[in-house]
DNA sequence: TTCTGAGTTTAGGCTCGCCTAACTTATGAC
DNA sequence: GTCATAAGTTAGGCGAGCCTAAACTCAGAA
């Protein structure tokens, strides 16, 4: 029993994480979008495509990027639910803040073993989503799909809850947090500029102009108003 | 402010930690010693050798042997403080049973940040000495001295309290659990046979006559009866 | 005092993971 | 339809970290 995943090394992982980021079903990611995330030349990240591809974790169209096959997709969810559980354990259990916990998280979900993870999944009592708000994967491989809509795309007058925050900045985070733009928080948005102006965004505690790029890292659920 | 400690690998950080274990103040440990103990081939320890003493790391006297810098050992130190902070934390706040957190702790104490075996420590009270009665070193790298005598070299009739259990295996480590050898527990000796032979060893539950070799894996602080 | 063998080092080779430089391919402006 | 250019790939190099095989050192036995 000599499954994949136990021979993966850190780079590996972090391809994998990458390249689920970076694809979807129907656009593959290509290899300048790979070396730009991972911060890496085209050149390495073409020398790693091609042994992924020979190892049947990525499919790989020459000059056209790469998509993940059922196991390289297998492998990317197993290390996102270890990374976000990780986020999540030490934000509740040991005292981090959000903006702090990313690159911790970085490095140990490559060290964690899967007992571990688990054993923190049960501390937490299996939380559904990290300290950003995004979905943490099953143990199986499933994430939970839900609907959601950037602030940026909301009509002016609908109110709705953050679910959440698309950054990994800490400054940004921490600007976000000082604001009360958190997930969980509920927001109407009151007035929104054309050509990528600011939006005006109202809070149960205050209401905020902010900037289009800002608006458009919140990713909202609808509600009635 | 690039320190020494920012840019070792993982293997590094073995290698340093294995010959603090292996060296004293008046004995080096040999290449033979230190590729045993990290299951490599002698050739590669003679290389990576070579390169420690380069960076100042190591002192190396050729066929002779090596021994830590003080820049070495605090490196080894710190390994040191992270894994065993590491192993009290698993026990304490995450239910792991002390003959399984070597291995978890082996990886990990190189993916933490100092941050956070700090908080981990913090959310312990600071323990002393780790789960199997290590002394924890501080972050300053000094460590809290003992005087502690092997259960093979106590006199029949003495009591004592196991202080420490030298052994990593997780079998044995079990088997000295059930018979309430543990660090903490009180004993006396009651009886020791010559040539290596059993010993008798009497706690508050239960007298037990136990193999030289598990006799000689209990240090222990002795008292008075 | 020589010799021999255990222990140590050197030599050479391998994979991984990165790099730069040079080349190839696809694309879209014309 | 050509062709400039952006994107991608290949070629070659380097350090880390391991290996095996061969050469060397040294201490103790003869
Ligand atoms: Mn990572
Ligand atoms: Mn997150
Ligand atoms: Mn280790
Ligand atoms: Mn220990």
């Amino acid at each position: 029993m000599t499954a994949v995943s136990d021979t993966l090394t850190r780079s590996v992982e972090d391809y994998l994480k990458a390249i689920y980021r970076l694809s979807s079903d129907i656009r593959p990611a290509s290899t300048s979008e790979i070396a730009q995330h991972l911060a890496l030349a085209p050149a390495s990240v073409s020398g790693m495509i091609k042994r992924l591809s020979e190892q049947g974790l990525l499919e790989h169209e020459r000059y056209r990027g790469v998509q993940l096959t059922p196991e390289g997709r297998r492998v990317a969810l197993r290390m996102l639910r270890r990374h976000r559980l990780i986020e999540s354990y030490l934000v509740a259990a040991l005292g981090y803040s959000w903006d702090t916990v990313h690159d911790e998280a970085e490095r140990l979900e490559h060290a964690v073993s899967d007992d571990l993870v688990e054993r923190m999944a049960d501390a937490l009592g299996n939380p559904r989503v990290d300290p950003h708000g995004d979905p943490i994967p099953s143990p199986d491989g499933s994430v939970p799909e839900t609907v959601e809509v950037a602030l940026t795309d909301m009509e002016p007058g609908h109110s709705a809850r953050i679910h959440r925050v698309r950054t990994r900045e800490p400054e940004f985070l921490r600007h976000l947090a000082d604001l009360g733009l958190i997930p969980g928080a509920h927001i109407t948005l009151r007035d929104r500029r054309p050509f990528l102006g600011p939006i005006t965004v109202e809070t149960d505690q205050a209401t905020h102009v902010v900037g289009h790029e800002l608006a458009a890292a919140l990713l909202c659920a609808e509600e009635e108003s």
